[in-house]
DNA sequence: AATGAATGAGGGTTCATTCAT
DNA sequence: GATGAATGAACCCTCATTCAT
């Protein structure tokens, strides 16, 4: 898992010519400053100096603030398709097979922070850089026929009701994560409890598979069978 | 940057010694382009001529662009509060009332799209303005009264589970919608259709109506459905 | 002696229909401003809050800012011409009168310290407002006359030299408390003490009529005379 | 606010890759600008325009108009620290010491009559850039001790008073030329005479050298000059 | 006489970007 | 490949002043 993309340096070392590194650690540090300010608040200074390299190098490698931010968002893509095509739900039954795809998505976003605030950053302004991407073209194809097969697999097994549809089914799960993620700060203040506590999160997590599993689930979950 | 996402202003300039007036179009403006572009990518003078005012009056009235976009989220926290509060979930069927929080969640994001971007701006700032509110903590108490209420009113009749948070409920509910709409970008690309298509809309609309149904459900989904 | 005119009054009553009342308090709230940040550094808006009124009636009375500070000045000329003329340099041993004079500046500059930031301001400017005051020419013919006089008869009685300018006289007692004044700030930190400091000051006082003393004299201060 | 009173900027562009002349060049503009407007009444695009450089550079090297403002007066304190150092008061007879002194501060003044708005600036401000400097600090023991060293010996031979302070003496040498200078436009009008013609400047020297030595006499002033 | 809203010009400052080395 | 000086546009904000009531 390519978690040193998403985590930065912590102090940053000159680097003289070493062309690859240098762009590593652009990379790296528009990244961080991208997630952490959105695109217009973020400032070429600070990246700059958080890589610890001049900012013409930026502009070297990367041609401008904008195309540095669509290379952040490329790199983004990157690791959720490596990472989503490394997922393997066609082991075990199909209930905890989709345990696994819950789990997933979850450790994803807990994981990678920065990828929900870079995502929103990427809607503000209308997905401009992902529509430019080949890569996500080319996943999303695969990917849709593997949750549509599992959930086949579940209808086949008995445990999953038939005509519900994968996509829907993975926008459901990455939703109840992302948004609870993503709006903590206002859940937070409006709920009147720290909804990033562990004990919070832990229930959250249980919510979201219960929530699936009684989603896709056939009959009620550890009840008596009475149809 | 994309400074072409707005709408062109309205060109009006109707409102000569007339403050109430001249604030509210302010703050209209405000809102329109702190939705469209977040906080850091919106241009006062874009507000102001957007405003048909003199930029120096929206110092006058908000003191500076911070205490604007802080202004523009109030009144987003009031009309949230103002229509939560006039949700009605205490007569007809628990399932019904169920539905109604449901069709109200959605309704009220897809009618309020800008209160999704407002929404991101502030996170993004680690809800900087939303602490500061007072209103938004008034409102959290009885409302998340109302919805335990309901609950235990749907278990009370044998229609609910129990052991249902209230809270975690909304959560879904509006986390469903809101990360549906948020990211209908990145998600249409990824998916290669437009999620925003009305078909597919009403389609996402049945989904979370029958996702939060299945939830709080106390009996068997595949069994007799009785409403 | 007019010391309410550089003091402000502590806090201002709106004063409602009181033309005369609103002059005074305008005046008094723009010397107080103007001495303490100087003509660029005076905001037109603070002079009109501390002055209590709306700030369409200082234009109203006095033009715009640079009349009004005009204005300040006119009335500070008025206040040195009025009380430098009240000054009796006739009466008493020409020493005594002499020491009456010294006594006089430094009480003055002491007793009106705005005085001193508002002829600084006056002569950054070049004395543009006080080429235009008619009233200081009235009053310069007599003063010097009133100083030569005084002079001329300490001469006559043999307490003072020769050839001494009434002019140059005045001219050494002013720099000698003003600068010290003006400048206190930086020579108290170049020479490391509190040159305000109570003893200080009346050191200060005491080394201005020593000075002023022996240049006057036709001998030395209380010694014997062997001339 | 009188921005003509500059002389118009030399129309110099000669420095490009050259960041010690774009410093210098900037320093001596603002030192210019400040001397002729004050600290408010300057203008930072003046500034840089007089400069021929990018408002920019004057960011870059210094920070923000109040800081450039610090370092114009940390160049002048150099420069007086410097000038008064190399002051030699311990060779020759201690009139003639007293003299040098004398004429060292006048010619300082006269010569650099820029320091005399630029300190007048400073006072306004209340000191607060030289409380940071350090190089005054350490200017002023030494200095002081010079000045009560040279009194000392003036006083073993005889030729002065006992009791002088070297700070009181320093302090009125300044202020009879300082004041003069400073105030040289209230002063013209008052008086009806042209303080800086050069006959009347010429007089002004020579009645401060006559002020200073009467003080620092232990002879009789009428008596033998012997000097 | 008195007011508060309104204005346009310009204030200091910072931005993304490029030039010269 | 790498640097730091340099740029011009535009940023947020404030100024002295006037308009409408």
């Amino acid at each position: 898992m390519p978690a040193e993309l998403l985590t930065p340096p912590p102090t940053a070392r000159p680097s003289r010519r070493n062309p690859e590194a240098s762009r590593r650690r652009i990379l790296a540090a528009a990244t961080e400053t991208f997630a952490a300010l959105g695109l217009d608040g973020a400032r070429v200074d600070d990246i700059a100096e958080r890589a610890g390299i001049n900012k013409r190098m930026l502009y070297h490698y990367f041609g401008n603030k904008d195309d540095l931010f669509g290379a952040v968002l490329d790199a983004l893509y990157e690791q959720i398709c490596r990472e989503s095509s490394a997922l393997d739900l066609e082991t075990g039954s199909p209930r905890q097979a989709v345990d696994r795809l819950v789990e997933f998505v979850i450790d994803f976003y807990l994981g990678n922070p920065k990828a929900i605030t870079l995502l929103n950053a990427e809607n503000l302004h209308l997905g401009r850089h992902l529509k430019k991407s080949e890569l996500i073209r080319s996943i999303h194809l695969p990917f849709e026929e593997m949750l549509d097969a599992l959930l086949a697999r579940g209808v086949k097994t008995g445990d999953f009701r038939k005509g519900i549809s994968g996509a829907r089914l993975y926008i459901s799960i990455v939703g109840l994560i992302y948004y609870y993620l993503s709006n903590s700060h206002s859940l937070s203040v409006f709920f009147d409890r720290d909804l990033l506590a562990p004990k919070e999160l832990e229930d959250w997590k249980a919510h979201i598979h219960e929530m699936v599993t009684r989603f896709v689930s056939a009959e009620p979950q550890g009840g008596k069978k009475n149809d």
